[in-house]
DNA sequence: GTCTATAGGGGGATAGAC
DNA sequence: GTCTATCCCCCTATAGAC
């Protein structure tokens, strides 16, 4: 080999940081933030708590930036489902509705901790979350009152339909089980069904 | 006066029990059940830690009697209402609806810590609220596929009729506000809508 | 019923060696 | 990048006086 033999490898440093962040989301999810110490997580990952500082300023910044992965990333990720013209209004809530329970069965423990670790950061983190939140919560309201206008929803409320299909989207996290009765899909699928029905969309 | 001048009392030890029930209720919900010590607890209350021990035994004993009076206390209070044979299913689901967003809008504080804190309690408790939330569930999803049965219903799973519709009405502590722009009732009537509709109810 | 005092343990974070 | 050592603070709970 080149290179007096060493064999080229990834990135360490990035890598180890994306392992403690999952280790920390797991930890947390199973215990809360303050339930969980430092020495806990450096425990898990086969290190010392002081060695958690050279990749993470604070036990805070652990919970930030599990948060932002749901409460950041996939929101803005999600955001041009609702653009997309060619589309009617239900088959782009429906699309929506797919992606969002997708990210939700494939990432159990932050979105269990964005549900409820949200209090746990301060100041700046927590108001700065609270805005993509609400970024979500409006954009879908606007989709529904677009909807209405163009015939295709009923619905007494945009914004209490709004807020009762993402309790109801959020709430999978509580139940789901990856190998129980009903896959992602299926759920989706009734859930898309049930959303619809709510918005006063006649049966397909 | 009689009795050398000491004016009769509430027994004091029972209203201070429930006090301090409501003080550590508020705190749980604020920071956390883990975020919260004995001493926050006592400073709210104007008493020493330790005087907190004279009323519970530890201190998860006051998150116990917390999730209690949602998860125990409410849950039966909420089965005999779907008992009413004289009343339709769909008649019947609406009451459980307006009862349940009821207590949820007058008692914030618990059904916080009831959908955050369960797992902050030890084996026994835990698995005890756990089985009660179960009779909740297993009374509902009964319920639909009778309606169903009856033809008032169409659902394409009733489990997941009833995942979702808990999971919306548990959803409101979330983000209810007891002056905000819409009501409990008015919540109510509007969820019990939805809820109808995503059973395949033709409006009314 | 509430107090003071304290036991015994764990918390987050930093300094500086290697 | 990870280590050891350590700082200072808070934690739950108990003992025993009043």
């Amino acid at each position: 080999m080149v290179d007096g033999g060493v064999v080229p490898q990834a990135p360490t440093r990035d890598y180890r940081k994306a392992e403690l962040l999952r280790i920390a989301s797991s930890l947390f999810r199973q215990r809360g933030y303050h339930g969980v110490g430092m020495r806990a997580i450096a425990e898990a990952a086969h290190i010392q708590a002081a060695s958690i500082y050279y990749h993470y300023a604070s036990k805070e910044e652990l919970l930030y930036e599990a948060i932002c992965i749901v409460d950041r990333d996939f929101i803005l990720e999600q955001l041009p489902i609702l653009d997309r013209e060619e589309m009617s209004y239900s088959s782009r809530l429906t699309s929506l509705i797919y992606a969002h329970l997708g990210h939700v069965a494939t990432n159990l423990d932050i979105w269990w901790i964005s549900a409820t670790e949200l209090r746990s950061l301060s100041g700046d983190n927590f108001a700065a979350i609270q805005g993509y939140r609400r970024i979500y919560q409006d954009r879908i309201v606007q989709h529904i009152a677009a909807g209405i206008q163009a015939g295709e929803f009923d619905t007494p409320d945009p914004e209490l339909s709004t807020l009762s299909m993402l309790d109801m989207l959020n709430g999978v996290h509580k139940w789901f089980q990856p190998n129980g009765r009903l896959s992602v899909d299926e759920i989706a699928e009734c859930y898309s069904e049930f959303s619809l029905r709510q918005l006063g969309v006649r049966g397909t």
